[in-house]
DNA sequence: GCCCAGGTGAAGC
DNA sequence: GCTTCACATGGG
């Protein structure tokens, strides 16, 4: 076991790890228990006990393992700790529902998750809700995942499967997972990966827009799921994914009185978000999903 | 029973 | 180009 102190500012966890961006995480006993990579751990947001901590905002994330860590570089990375929230805040536009939704949601952040494991989640996703998408992706590793080194009598836990792995899986296989339609696409795209088709380690290297052409070459994958994985895995930081809530939320709260399509929606996107354009959508996502009652 | 869920892709105009 | 529809499955 290994444990370890990351000193943030401004780091809501909770809200994080349950924004719908990452599908692995469970509270327990005042922890959030989760895997990254192919390590078990859990993760607890505290007060910075250099300075006493700041009354109401936790300005320390305590992480255990169950193994042994040396190099702690793949969380601190994952979490994305070294990040300056506030210089990425200041780039938002000052407009009334902007500043509604950074006010809603404090200390927000994007983790820098693994592609394989974001992009095969997000193919699992479509017209799924949340809860359903963490019970379709916990029921895909516990059949198909390496189990993991966790702490004595713990429940067993496993890594998300490698595409090698759903590849030479058959489709019925799959569907014990409940992911119905998707398994077809699940499948092609996970062949499409191990053979080396669509090369994942490549994309990083790419423009924003030819990375998004290469997802959107497998099936299951189009624009919306694109922009989730190059936004949350990739990093692209103009990447917009604009599902039924942000559609909700830029409709009601930027275009009130006149219908906007899809294809406008993401032209507005792009001009009126600024550098950290994926940024703000989580912000509005998050926003219009938990705080913002947004039906008519 | 009905409607919806972090959509996609094919088929229709 | 844009709109409509099927696709499994579960929750409200």
């Amino acid at each position: 076991m290994a444990s370890r102190t990351f000193y943030v500012h401004d780091y809501d966890l909770a809200a994080t790890l349950n924004s719908g961006q990452t599908f692995r995480w469970q509270p327990r006993e005042g922890w959030w228990e989760g895997v990254v990579g192919t390590r078990w751990l859990r993760l607890r947001a505290d007060s910075d006990l250099r300075t006493g901590g700041m009354a109401g905002r936790p300005s320390a994330i305590l992480a255990e393992t169950a193994g042994p860590v040396d190099d702690w570089g793949w969380l601190a990375d994952y979490l994305q700790v070294g990040l300056d929230l506030a210089d990425i805040l200041r780039t938002f536009p000052d407009d009334p529902p902007m500043r509604l939704a950074v006010a809603a949601c404090r200390g927000l952040r994007l983790l820098r998750q693994d592609p394989w494991e974001c992009l095969a989640s997000f193919i699992l996703s479509s017209t799924k809700q949340i809860v359903q998408i963490q019970q379709i992706v916990a029921l895909l590793c516990n059949k198909f995942g390496e189990q993991l080194i966790v702490p004595q009598n713990h429940r067993r836990v496993y890594c998300f499967p490698l595409p090698g792995r759903i590849a030479e899986a058959d489709e019925s296989e799959l569907r014990t997972c409940k992911m119905g339609f998707r398994a077809p696409n699940l499948i092609a795209s996970a062949r499409m990966i191990a053979d080396g088709t669509v090369d994942l380690d490549r994309l990083s290297a790419l423009s924003v827009g030819e990375a998004r052409d290469a997802l959107i070459r497998l099936p299951g994958v189009g624009r919306k799921i694109a922009d989730c994985v190059l936004l949350f895995a990739y990093g692209f930081q103009n990447a917009f994914p604009v599902d039924v809530w942000v559609m909700k939320a830029l409709q009601r709260l930027y275009f009130p009185r006149r219908r906007v399509s899809l294809k406008r929606l993401h032209t507005f996107a792009a001009t009126h978000f600024g550098p950290y354009a994926g940024y703000a959508q989580q912000y509005l996502f998050h926003y219009a999903r938990v705080h913002a009652k947004l039906n008519d």
